[in-house]
DNA sequence: GTGGTCTAGACCACC
DNA sequence: GTGGTCTAGACCACT
């Protein structure tokens, strides 16, 4: 997996990196079981500080993203949901209204929106229910 | 129109009654032209610092949502897109990709996406192109 | 960088700093990735409030001109420009009437204006396109 | 002549008329002598506060531009400097300094500039020295 | 009455 | 250490 930070970006570094690393897994190009790099070696590859991966590890393993294995590494999860599924709408809807929202303020109209999204659906890898 | 803030929120006033706006006005429940509540109002309304008030009415108006002109009020501005078409298509390229993404971490099916997509985009007032 | 700031003056102080700091970007007098002074730093050098400089550093990093990266500090950005070149031009036309109104009301000649101008672009550091 | 405010600009409406008015005797659309409109016919014409007419002709009477004949009305002054040539040379440095920083901020060339001005410069009424 | 600016000082998030 | 957010309260500018 590549990973990129962008200095200059207002988004925080382990934001950026979480949300590569969830955008990752969602699309599957990081499989359940599949082992993530160190700390150590994330941290000098990117040139960021070892905290700050750390960071992003620990909060994706709290997520159920990832899990640590002391001694062994960080993996990716597999996929699991123990929120509620009510909650889980509620936090769906809210996304979705947002993204709509700012959509309009782009100046797209619906069929644009509609088109992109079914485009962009095939992209990532949904759960089978 | 109501306005609602949840202090106990991680997400700063001043972000949460900026979304509240600009997801009033892309549902058109905000039209333009319209007045909306003074600084010091709102402020008492929602026993909020009339700073934070203002720093949200600032916001909106440099993102050009919003007209404020002083001594009278602020007011909800036309619909205008002044970025390129081309950073817009990027911006809109990136909301899409974490909706979908955290479309997936809640264990949605693509169905559910474009249906409710389909469902939710009536509800907006998109820009007659 | 060397900043002043006169509280005497009708000019809000933010409203100063911020010219100054454009115009030197400008100039080439700061330079894309370099280092602007802390907030805390600048703040008790010019005597005005952190809140202040705070002000003038967010304002820039939305026109573009500054990024701020938390935790590290604010720097000088790169050259952008996400604007349309239609809104771009009419933003320059009406620049150019209010300096050349304001030249007439000088009393100056149109000879001055032209050899000025010819002399003073030298100074800037003009994109290369 | 025509004048317009625009209400939903950020520049409160008796800058707007006061640039305005400076711009017409500056392009000698106005001619020194030539009548303004009354306040109160001005002010219901662009449907104003009477207020902002009035302060308008107060401010542009002191800066020299129009003279107020009580029972008459307001004509436009004869073009005069009464001010230092040294302030009116720092003044105009300063105007030159802030119309090039906005160019190069708004990706203009040295070349774009220098014919904009040029051609611009034809189109205003400049004093013979 | 409206919004805009500034200060003082507190607390939090990021690296 | 860095910047970001919020409060409290003062004073000014605009209509």
């Amino acid at each position: 997996m590549e990973f990129q930070v962008d200095v200059a970006s207002r988004v925080p570094i382990y934001r950026q990196l979480r949300s590569q690393i969830r955008q990752a897994v969602a699309r599957a190009r990081l499989q359940p079981g599949e082992q993530l790099p160190s700390v150590r070696e994330l941290s000098s590859r990117l040139v960021v500080n070892p905290n700050t991966i750390a960071r992003v590890y620990t909060e994706l393993e709290r997520e159920g993203v990832l899990n640590t294995r002391p001694g062994l590494g960080v993996f990716v999860a597999e996929l699991k949901n123990d929120t509620t599924k009510k909650s889980r709408q509620q936090r769906f809807q809210q996304l979705l209204d947002e993204f709509l929202t700012e959509a309009v303020h782009l100046g797209l109209s619906d069929d644009d929106v509609l088109e992109s999204v079914a485009k962009g659906v095939k992209k990532f890898a949904w759960q089978t229910q």
